[in-house]
RNA sequence: GGCGCAUUCGACUAGUGGUUAGGUCACAGCCCUCUCAAGGCUGGAGCACGGGUUCGAUCCCCGUAUGCGCUGCCA
């Protein structure tokens, strides 16, 4: 029971949740699970005066939404709450005391200061390995604060209570936090209370090597889910992010990780986040997961486009022949809008390539008399038929497949033909051939 | 400035005291093909630099450079 791995993320609610705080968590996350121990939500809210509801709201949404789930924090409780820092201030008023009992602490000006021991503390770091700071220069490593004038906390006394009284045994969190990792540890012995164990992770970096900034593209987790990534493609790409698996593996399912990961192997060297890896990764997932996945993170966007789709049964197999198309669920209303509406929009440039070119209306035509006559509308006919037309007018398949798929779509890309005229019809499609005449002859 | 951490293709990474330094994204070309994707093949592209240690260093040690972090009564 006393060797219980708790894990904790606690980030401040700053409205955001930042992709690099995301990955935080899911290191905790992953270790926390490997070792059947707890997971912990801890907000950090301390000083804030924006801490919104809508704040602190984005982090349960950003982490629901990538299934990382909490043991203890907001909304589940927990033995060791309240999980919130504005709401701790007694336990920090004892633990202060407890120090001032102990003499290590003095007035500054109002402001409450800890006295440093000025050793040289060793941290035995899982990630870093050992790092020795010498601590004996007041010049360079001057006593921390632990309590403003104002009587508010500041965030290394704090966090440090906290990891205690939450009983934390691993705290893994960014390697920004390394140098502050020996003012921590002079806490725990101040305090009387054994260390956890550390590992601090390398950071993620922007494009331009520096700390990835709310500007930066994918800095936000929100993002991914209005732009229409799957969580589990998401989790894909920042598990790789400082680890690796090995074997040269790469699209690996959230059950996979958990198995493989192993915090020992997190190198040391901080992150470039790549936005397109990451678009690519997501179109990995999409390629391999069910239709019925699919179907579930598309219809949000679908709904959103206003697209009618009639009904589940009428939507399924439109979404299976565009599935492999798709690389991000914002892209989806495009490329189905059209099965469902007469009203789809034309691509001109489509227009131009295809049923402006010489004899390709004439070409459409004697598909459209072949299509009328078709007795069994399915894939098969469609392509034997579509070939036979092709053989007697003396043309290539693609001089009718191209302009018979701006005809009855508007677009030039899209799935395979006559999957499209399978779905769409007969009545349909030889309606959209007829529109076509209309609009498009001279 | 001080302290800490890091340095393998443009990016993410694998890797070992002796390897043709491997994979993936991106890029280029080719193949496949009804478009677009997907897939296949090929290509360019890398061990920051200088000293050691060693028969031999990308790998170990020391410097230098560069980057990042900390150096707050931010978190």
């Amino acid at each position: 029971m006393s060797s219980e791995v708790r894990t904790r993320f606690a980030p401040s609610p700053t409205g955001y949740l930042h992709v690099g705080g995301a990955r935080t968590a899911l290191f905790n996350w992953l270790f926390a699970r490997n070792h059947l121990g707890k997971f912990i939500l801890r907000i950090e809210d301390t000083d804030k005066k924006r801490n919104t509801a809508e704040a602190y709201q984005v982090i349960y949404d950003g982490l629901s939404w990538l299934g990382l789930d909490w043991d203890e924090g907001p909304h589940v409780g927990g033995n060791f709450g309240p999980y919130f820092q504005s709401e701790r201030n007694s336990i920090y008023e004892n633990y202060l005391n407890r120090l001032e009992k102990n003499g290590v602490l003095y007035e500054d000006e109002g402001a409450i200061r800890f006295r440093s021991p000025r050793k040289t503390v060793i941290v035995e770091d899982m990630v870093c390995g050992r790092v020795i700071f010498d601590m004996s220069h007041p010049g360079t490593h001057p006593d921390m604060t632990l309590r403003r004038p104002d009587g508010t906390w500041i965030f290394h006394f704090v966090n440090v209570v906290d990891d205690i009284e939450m009983k934390i045994s691993h705290v893994i969190r960014g390697e920004d936090h390394l140098s502050n990792t020996p003012k921590h540890i002079e806490l725990y012995e101040a305090l009387g209370a054994p260390r956890p164990r550390f590992a601090h992770i390398p950071l993620i970096l922007n494009h331009e090597g520096k700390k990835l900034s709310k500007r930066d593209g994918g800095a936000s987790v929100d993002t991914y889910r209005a732009d229409g990534y799957a969580p589990e493609a998401v989790i894909n790409y920042l598990s790789l992010l400082g680890w690796s698996p090995g074997e040269n593996r790469e699209i690996l399912k959230v059950p996979e990780i958990l198995e493989l990961f192993d915090i020992q192997s997190i190198n040391r060297r901080n992150a470039i986040f790549d936005l397109d890896k990451c678009f690519w990764m997501n179109g990995q997932h999409i390629l391999r997961m069910t239709l019925d996945r699919f179907a579930e993170l598309a219809l949000p966007f679908i709904e959103k486009a206003g697209v009618a789709y009639g009904s589940r049964e009428r939507l399924l197999p439109v979404l299976a022949i565009v599935k492999e198309k798709i690389k991000v669920f914002r892209d989806v209303p495009e490329w189905i809008r059209y099965f469902f509406t007469e009203e789809f929009v034309i691509d001109p440039a489509a227009v131009e390539n295809t049923l402006r070119k010489a004899g390709a209306l004439d070409r459409l035509k004697a598909l459209r008399d072949s299509y009328q006559a078709l007795e069994t509308w399915d894939l098969h006919h469609l392509e034997s038929r579509l070939k036979e037309t092709a053989t007697q007018i003396g043309c290539k398949t693609g001089d009718l497949i191209h302009p018979a798929r701006v005809a009855v779509s508007g677009r030039s890309v899209g799935p395979s033909l006559y999957h499209m005229l399978e779905i769409l019809g007969q009545k349909s499609v030889l309606n959209r051939f007829e529109k076509t005449f209309r609009q498009f002859s001279l």
